[in-house]
DNA sequence: TCTGGGGTCCTTATCCAC
DNA sequence: TCTGGTGGATAAGGACCC
């Protein structure tokens, strides 16, 4: 509907005329809370708040019978609650939402193999490839929605378009439970009306520098030089809008993704001035990081910390590892010596460790410790024991057995473990 | 009125090698 | 030996997305 309420709807028919498109963007309506009303049908019809209600903790997400009183995602809950105080707050269960997205994800795979998942409640799917068995893209999406519906039980809407921005706006545009076709000979049409800040990719802060310049619907980005663009936001930026703002768009569905990195951060409930305490929580951070990285069987090139203040001033500061490492005390260790070139003085509100420069795990270019599950138990019990005691001590000398006469080497994960 | 947590990407600055 | 340009790597900050 566009209004983000719920009121509107817009749904094309399943006949409707799209001509030259093959791209869907599914969305899930209000996911979280749609999850959180089909595992207790009493919430059904209340206004919901997905969060904590603790201080500082933020909307998740919010029912449209709650974002009716303007409550939105990434609101404080305390703000939330004074626009809506007959809310009902739900703790989220992430763990939940994964679950029923790998439902709605298989229902996509079953119709296409070209599936994208943009977060744990969104999709492209390229459907160029399957028309001989389902039919054209608006059919497919009208029976995705159906079968969403039939077996998982929650809405979702859907924009069918020749691009991958169209297709998203659109979904969007049609929100909750439509559905908009936009056939490739009206994508222009369609856009020239909207608001930049429509486009996906354009916030608050490009917007706004658009807007000082009296660009404000995407025809006036078409109607910019590019001069005025790249002086507004920047070279690539500028690029990308002027692209799309002519209806192209020639990103593809791409089935896999990389990560790039991998990160904890949290913030207290109140700030922290004890630095002893701050740094027993950047070791909590990276035992976290280090234990995902080897879930994932990735390593870490460089670690970077975050450090918010109580005034919001937020410092990063990243250092490269001489080693990649996925232990949890060298990527602590590497967290602690960056905590301590920054002034300490503030009370601190949020610390977060992060994992950058990923690549694979094994030693790197060295290629001496691939699948070798018997460092892997020593790890486990190392990152145990410093689970439980703070510290550990091992053994480091130890063979590298794989008959290729390298003979014995010590494992740089072992260092600094003690 | 007070601003979460998980990420990606871009811009700018600086250093270093060539 | 000095100087300048260029390009890659690294670091810091920030905008944006869900």
């Amino acid at each position: 509907m566009g209004h983000g309420d719920g009121r509107g709807q817009i749904t094309s028919p399943t006949d409707a005329d799209d001509t030259g498109t093959r791209i869907l963007h599914v969305d899930m309506d209000a996911f979280y809370a749609a999850v959180e009303v089909l595992d207790d049908p009493s919430l059904r019809g209340l206004p919901l708040i997905i969060g904590a209600p603790d201080g500082r903790s933020v909307v998740s997400s919010a029912s449209y019978e709650a974002r009716r009183y303007g409550v939105h995602a990434a609101m404080p809950v305390s703000q939330a609650l004074r626009l809506c105080p007959t809310a009902r707050i739900v703790l989220p269960h992430f763990h939940r939402y994964q679950e029923v997205s790998r439902q709605v994800m298989a229902i996509f795979e079953s119709f296409t193999p070209l599936v994208e998942p943009l977060s744990v409640d969104e999709a492209f799917l390229d459907v160029q490839g399957v028309r001989r068995l389902w039919g054209s893209p608006a059919r497919i999406a009208g029976l995705i929605r159906e079968r969403v519906l039939d077996e998982v039980g929650i809405t979702c809407s859907v924009g069918v378009a020749a691009t991958k921005h169209v297709a998203k706006m659109a979904s969007t545009i049609a929100k909750p439970d439509g559905m908009l076709v936009v056939a490739a000979a009206d994508t222009l049409d369609f856009l020239a009306p909207r608001p930049v800040r429509a486009m996906w990719g354009v916030g608050p802060k490009a917007a706004e520098a658009l807007e000082a310049r009296g660009i404000r619907t995407i025809q006036n980005i078409r109607e910019s030089s590019p001069e005025m663009l790249e002086r507004a936001v920047g070279p690539a930026l500028s690029t990308r809008l002027a692209q799309l703002a002519r209806g192209e768009d020639p990103r593809t569905v791409e089935t896999e993704r990389i990560e790039k990195s991998i990160g904890h951060e949290e913030t207290f409930d109140h700030d922290i001035l004890d630095r002893a305490f701050l740094r027993a929580e950047l070791l909590r951070l990276a035992d976290r990081v280090a234990a995902r990285l080897r879930r994932a069987e990735w390593e870490a090139g460089t670690v970077s910390i975050k450090v918010r203040f109580d005034d919001f001033r937020t410092l990063n500061r990243s250092q490269t590892l001489s080693e990649p490492s996925a232990v949890g005390q060298r990527i602590g260790e590497a967290a602690q010596a960056l905590y301590e070139q920054i002034d300490r003085r503030d009370p601190v509100r949020l610390l977060g460790v992060r994992a950058e420069n990923l690549r694979p795990a094994g030693g790197g270019g060295l290629g001496l410790w691939d699948d070798d599950e018997d460092w892997r138990k020593v790890e486990g019990a190392v990152d145990e024991a410093v689970a439980r005691f703070g510290t550990a001590t091992i053994s480091r000398a130890r063979h590298i057995g794989r008959g290729d006469g390298r003979g014995a080497a010590q494992h740089p994960k072992a260092h600094g473990v003690d």
